[in-house]
DNA sequence: TGTACATCAGTGAACGCGCGTTCACTGATGTAC
DNA sequence: TGTACATCAGTGAACGCGCGTTCACTGATGTAC
């Protein structure tokens, strides 16, 4: 192998999400992704500083995944169904957690993070706007009473992170991908319904 | 203080649940827990065997909590309602994850825990049964096909685990105690109606 | 095109740290007689 | 009631371990002239 590695950053943050499928987020140490990216465990310091960046570095790139679920669950949907644009930010979050499990567990794990890192603030942002927009199209367009709009979003993120967290929460419940698609799909639409009669 | 203790198991057990309510599960040792109790860090050994004795004892604990919670939830409520008796169930739950939250975290993650252990498994089984018993409650009333007994079990998880992790999950939506009550109430109470039908 | 030199990227030895665990020990307690 | 002794519970020093981080270094690359 050539002295210097051609894309050491990219390596790290793709070593970082195999360990973590593979052995669990509390497993992950610098030193491993090193040796995961076949480089000595001093190189990532050149890169990310330390640890707490190299995560951060990840939950950015969790972020802008995150978004392009969102976003690609929101495509096809117009603009005139608010309902079914919630429908489908709750089925794009899901997408994401179940196409990147890895980057699901980094971002919602705050304490490893720099929370002040002013690209991953602005990364977050990006996708909290994007959801806030659409509550927002819903009480634009009368379908949902503004006094009602916090407690909606609350209730909403409630469900989608049930339906997330199924297969992470008692061992004895684990969907197979496409039944918890299917499922998450009937609860959202379910609840959409209620929520903007 | 007097050379033995009195009750060491019980002074670890509580000093692992203030360590993990205060720091986090991740930051919880066994050298910490034995600090926190007032003794050396060997001594743990003679009561728990290693660490993993520590957190299963711990997690023993969770179950028995977890069952009276359920059942707390479960006595006002006649078994001729089986879908009150289902909101009951799902409450109980709730309500230990939030008076119980160490135990709650500790009882989750069964990698930290020796899974084969006979009391341990016991426990949990009684809950389990427990639950088990309220669906068959439903089947046997004519309230719930059998065939889809699994399924409404599945989905009622989801439900109940989403009301759960509600304020774990993204960090922008922490709830007071009392809102995830009612709002599990009002959920849970949708579902039942809807599911028994 | 060649050369000098600054900069960048990775190496590998070394550091201190807190951890889980082991072990010989000792103080306290309980029991047999 | 005393005494001997086994057992139990806790001590504290020591162990090896992998970790994150630092540091002087060196090989590779790019750029100025």
């Amino acid at each position: 192998m050539a002295y210097h590695h051609g894309d050491l950053p990219a390596a790290l943050l793709s070593a970082v999400g195999m360990i973590v499928n593979e052995e669990g987020i509390d497993s992950l140490t610098l030193r491993g992704a090193a040796r995961r990216a076949g480089v000595s465990h001093g190189a990532p310091v050149h890169h990310f500083g330390d640890k707490r960046g190299l995560l951060t570095a990840f939950a950015k790139q969790a972020a802008v995944h995150l978004e392009r679920c969102v976003l690609n669950a929101l495509t096809p949907v117009a603009l005139e169904d608010p309902a079914g644009r919630l429908v489908a930010i709750g089925l794009g979050y899901l997408e994401y957690s179940i196409i990147h499990p890895a980057h699901f567990l980094v971002a919602n794990r705050d304490e490893l993070l720099d929370t002040s890192d002013v690209a991953l603030i602005s990364a977050r942002q990006r996708v909290v706007r994007l959801v806030n927009g659409v509550f927002g199209e819903l009480v634009a367009l009368g379908r949902l009473p503004a006094s009602d709009r916090e407690a909606a979003a609350l209730a909403f993120w409630t469900l989608v992170i049930g339906l997330t967290a199924a297969s992470d929460g008692l061992s004895t419940e684990v969907l197979a991908p496409g039944q918890r698609r299917s499922r998450a799909h009937t609860a959202l639409e379910l609840f959409a319904g209620r929520l903007t009669r």
